[in-house]
RNA sequence: GGGCAGUUACCAGAGUGGACAAAUGGGGCUGACUGUAACUCAGCUGGCUAAGCCUUCGGUGGUUCGAAUCCAUCACUGCCCA
């Protein structure tokens, strides 16, 4: 995989690039839609391609694994053929899981055992079977196994969890370069700097991180509670050890805002389910400001979804119709919001690395968050 | 003309002597959602000089210490029979 630096920005550390990949190139900073179990929930692999301009997705080893399972995945040879998306995917290593899951799993050193959320079984996931099974699923980017822990958590625990954490990631190394990619094309995988929000943590993980010489680099364990300028904080302190010459991946993160404030500080990738899980619940972005489509006072605004007509949905369907859609529990209405709020973040993030080239990336931010984040 | 059932907050609809400003749904208003167990979740939804008070359960008049709940009567609605 390789990464090359086309512009840096004059004021902030935003940089504009593009990677390369077995499945086509991506243009950076990107923002990489979730498709958690296979799918970005409601939209199309055509859609995310030719109307969105989706460059790269995400899957999952968690949700893979437990259905629709490595045989069938195996089977099939690969989720891009599974699924019928031919560009670039990254997994997660269900690292977020053990976050988010935390009431239904068991961490030991060896890895973490989950209770399926399916069914209540029992599944030890190991640094070396989530690459295993990410050679299975075949995604271009694969994550290292790692712990997400709280945003609150004590230096004590956070140190402990590090600590875990950078072993598995060097059983996740040892077993990705002992093994080889399955479906004819390359893979790379990426580390996971955690620490919490601890300077000194952070730095150690980067530096550790840093040490094992990938092809990219994440940032997790963001966005997890804690204060958005502590993340902010941590994301510099850690951007200033990778290296600049490969990608920076923000894991899941976030709001248009936090976006923005990341690439300034040198951030490359990002994925969040926002716009998606957002979008079904209602939640427009457009250019003009958020939208909640569910209220009354859009029953009757025949206006486009978004005047900047980002995608053919915001022309081709009116706040009202889209209203009367979510009321009516319309199928329809939430493949509208997740291609429309979908089609926003890939605006956002491809207009922000136009900015960067042309020069005037700090200014233009500045602008257009005052006007996207006004609630209508 | 006769019989039966009913009339409760924006709508539907529970409640059938005190714990009732009144269940529950819908609708409405807010808020949340950040590597997805989420087309989900939380709060509010009679009025006010607001930890208290006031006015409500078709209208009126009763019974009772106390009525949305019991009685009488009037009005209206639905169904059935002629």
């Amino acid at each position: 995989m390789e990464f090359t630096l086309l512009a840096n920005d004059r004021e902030t550390a935003a940089r504009a690039g593009r990677l390369t990949t077995g499945h086509g190139e991506i243009d950076t900073p990107v923002f990489m839609p979730v498709g958690t179990a296979g799918t970005v929930k409601a939209v199309h692999a055509r859609e995310l391609r030719k109307d969105i301009g989706a460059q790269i997705i995400l899957g999952n080893t968690y949700h893979l694994y437990l259905r629709p399972g490595a045989d069938v995945l195996r089977a099939v040879g690969g989720l891009h053929r599974f699924s019928g998306w031919s560009g670039p995917i990254l997994t997660d290593s269900g690292g977020f899981q053990v976050f988010s899951l935390a009431s239904s799993r068991k961490i030991t050193e060896e890895g973490v055992t989950f209770r399926s959320h399916i069914d209540g079984s029992s599944h030890l996931f190991t640094p070396e079977n989530v690459i295993d099974t990410q050679r299975v699923i075949g995604a271009d980017i694969v994550m290292a196994l790692d712990e997400c822990p709280p945003g609150q958590s004590d230096h004590a625990y956070a140190r402990e969890s590090l600590e875990r954490t950078q072993r598995w990631l060097e059983r996740c190394t040892r077993r990705f370069d002992a093994t080889e990619a399955l479906h004819g094309y390359p893979q790379s995988l990426f580390p996971v700097v955690q620490g919490c929000t601890y300077p000194d943590l952070r730095e150690r993980a980067a530096w550790h991180a840093v040490s094992l010489e990938r092809d990219g680099y994440a940032i997790g364990g963001l966005a997890v509670g804690e204060p958005a300028g502590v993340m902010y904080e941590m994301i510099e302190r850690v951007n200033r050890v990778l290296p600049v010459d490969k990608p920076r991946y923000l894991m899941g993160v976030g709001t248009p805002e936090n976006i923005l404030e990341a690439i300034a500080l040198g951030v490359d990738m990002f994925d969040c389910v926002m716009p998606t899980r957002n979008g079904r619940n209602g939640m427009l972005f457009t250019t003009d400001g958020v939208i909640n489509i569910k209220n009354k006072k859009w029953a009757s605004d025949f206006s486009p979804l978004d005047p900047a007509l980002l995608s053919f949905v915001d022309g081709d369907y009116s706040r009202a119709y889209l209203h009367h859609l979510i009321k009516a529990r319309e199928i329809l209405g939430l493949q509208i919001c997740s291609i429309h709020n979908l089609s926003f973040y890939l605006w956002l993030v491809r207009e922000a690395r136009e900015r960067i080239v042309a020069g005037d990336f700090a200014a233009w931010k500045t602008v257009t968050l005052e006007r996207i984040t006004r609630r209508l």
